[in-house]
RNA sequence: GCUUCAUUAGCUCAGUUGGUUAGAGCAACGGACUGUUAAUCCGUAGGUCCAAGGUUCAAGUCCUUGAUGGAGCGCCA
């Protein structure tokens, strides 16, 4: 007989037929009713074992963990709680469960354990409800750019430019660590490594995909990206997932709007298609409201944050505006900032993104022409700026709880400009002839932006930790599974 | 990398001013139970108090160093 999926069963409701389930053991309540899930959907089935006329041995095995398969007649439930439930005529064990050993237990286990725990916590109801999100949102963000026409470009993950100025990165060697060959200074010689020069993970694939635009028009990448930072946060990893679009001859509105239309679509559907995974991590979230004090409870729920989200335009302004706000707001004026707003020019901090999209404006907010002296070479520098306060291109989309989402800009495509830019930068212009080159063979305006996969998904599924959005995470000193 | 908090049973945590034999709930294990919903009820067992060193008549408790974890910050997506 042929295995039916849970979710397939518990959508068509065959009563009245026979039908074959797998799946782990959920419960197994008063020697009689499994709840059986099988990852397909949230929610489990149901299955009644007639404990009287089944080998007591077997009923045994029947414990929280065990790989079980079913075969019964669906009919409808007799309790409450479930519509539909099996009413089994045969039980095989596929897989014991010694809970004596086992990690995972039927209660609620805290995410710190679970996350030492990571080959296993896919069995819990939040992390396959966190990865099945996961998926979604991987799914709506091709459907997207495949329905405007967008080309999904595999850009590199070996690269050989250490130019890009996007942080530290890993090397990438087949040289012998204790005895690498070296040169006449004594510097290790990368000449003789595989790909006769030193390589290295890369830490973007946007200037590839520049490449792309300039003739496909409209790409995107979609893939790993590497940060050999020593960063220590709850949204920071050193392997993540980024998706890079970058169209030929939009400007930074066309820009804007893009990621904005993406984001809000993204997000839709994952409100339309993941209800019962969105339902589990808003109760838990609900859940773990108790424990705060009443002034740091959110005034949302989770699908109440999305659906706002994809309901109201999110807030533009300059970098510009953004500091005149922050400069009268009264966190700067009671001395509340640990970086208090001085002036013009200076960075953001995390502090300061936060009240403005937190407290401010309480939606998210988009912050553009940020100054030049803060941002990378290949932003397009604004015309008309006094000297001294020059401007970029530059958004940045901030979100609540999570900070920048999204780092993007119209790039810049005048020749002579960029190579000025790369010079007063230091970024080697000789690495980078191929970049250069775009912008000396029918260069045009161009934008793209770059969306951090992770923060995108604790945003949906209200995790606060970018470890617990990723199956096996990779962070400082870690690196297991 | 910096700041800060933590580490006690499988999990979550309590442990008073340093003082006799370190506790609870849940999980596990044994049993009961034919309509349960994190089932329930009865019972049993379970400890390198993170590690090393120090102070003290006496350390789970105080001090030093380290490890691991959380949160915040920096770097950013």
């Amino acid at each position: 007989m042929q295995r039916t999926k849970i979710a397939a069963l518990l959508q068509t409701e065959p009563i009245g037929t026979a039908v074959q389930v797998k799946g782990w053991v959920k419960a197994f309540r008063n020697s009689q009713f499994i709840a059986l899930n099988d990852g397909s959907t949230a929610n489990n089935i149901q299955i009644v074992v007639d404990s009287e006329n089944t080998d007591p041995e077997l009923l045994k095995r029947i414990k929280f963990g065990a790989a079980i398969g079913a075969i019964g007649i669906v009919i409808e439930s007799q309790g409450q709680g479930q519509k539909i439930e099996i009413k089994a005529s045969d039980i095989t064990i596929y897989g014991d469960c010694n809970l004596e050993e086992y990690p995972l237990q039927q209660k609620k286990q805290s995410l710190e354990f679970l996350r030492e725990k990571a080959h296993l916590r896919f069995r819990t109801n939040t992390f396959a409800a966190v990865f099945r999100i996961r998926h979604a949102l991987a799914f709506a963000v091709h459907k997207f750019f495949n329905d405007r026409g967008f080309f999904y470009l595999h850009t590199p993950i070996i690269t050989a430019s250490d130019a890009e100025g996007a942080g530290e990165m890993f090397r990438v060697t087949t040289l012998d660590a204790q005895k690498p060959p070296l040169d006449e200074q004594g510097a290790v010689d990368f000449s003789k490594d595989f790909f006769g020069r030193s390589a290295n993970l890369t830490v973007s694939g946007q200037l590839e995909a520049e490449l792309g635009a300039m003739a496909l028009g409209e790409v995107y990448t979609f893939g790993p990206t590497f940060r050999a930072e020593n960063s220590n946060t709850t949204r920071h990893l050193a392997e993540f997932w980024m998706i890079e679009p970058e169209v030929a001859f939009n400007d930074l509105n066309d820009n804007m709007n893009l990621a904005e239309d993406m984001l809000r679509y993204v997000i839709a559907y994952a409100l339309e298609n993941c209800k019962d995974d969105l339902a589990i991590l808003e109760a838990r979230l609900i859940e773990e409201e108790k424990s705060k004090p009443q002034d740091q409870r959110s005034e949302l729920t989770l699908t109440e944050k999305l659906r706002f989200v994809t309901e109201n335009d999110f807030e533009r302004l300059t970098y510009t505006e953004a500091v005149e706000i922050l400069r009268n707001s009264t966190p700067n004026k009671k001395g509340k900032f640990q970086y208090p707003i001085e002036g013009w020019g200076a960075d953001l901090q995390s502090e300061h993104e936060r009240y403005l999209v937190e407290k401010h404006f309480k939606k998210p907010v988009i912050l553009t022409d940020y100054p030049s002296a803060i941002k990378s070479f290949y932003m397009r520098l604004n015309d008309g700026t006094e000297p001294g306060k020059e401007t970029v291109r530059a958004m940045d989309i901030l979100f609540p709880g999570i900070g920048e989402i999204v780092g993007g800009s119209q790039r810049e495509e005048r020749y002579d400009v960029l190579l000025a830019k790369m010079k007063a930068m230091h970024i080697p212009e000789e690495e980078l002839y191929w970049y250069l080159d775009t912008r000396k063979f029918g260069t045009c305006p161009h934008a793209g932006f770059g969306l951090g996969f992770e923060r995108l998904i604790l945003f949906v599924t209200g995790m606060t930790n970018i470890r617990d959005v990723i199956a096996f995470p990779r962070y400082p000193g870690s690196a297991e599974f």
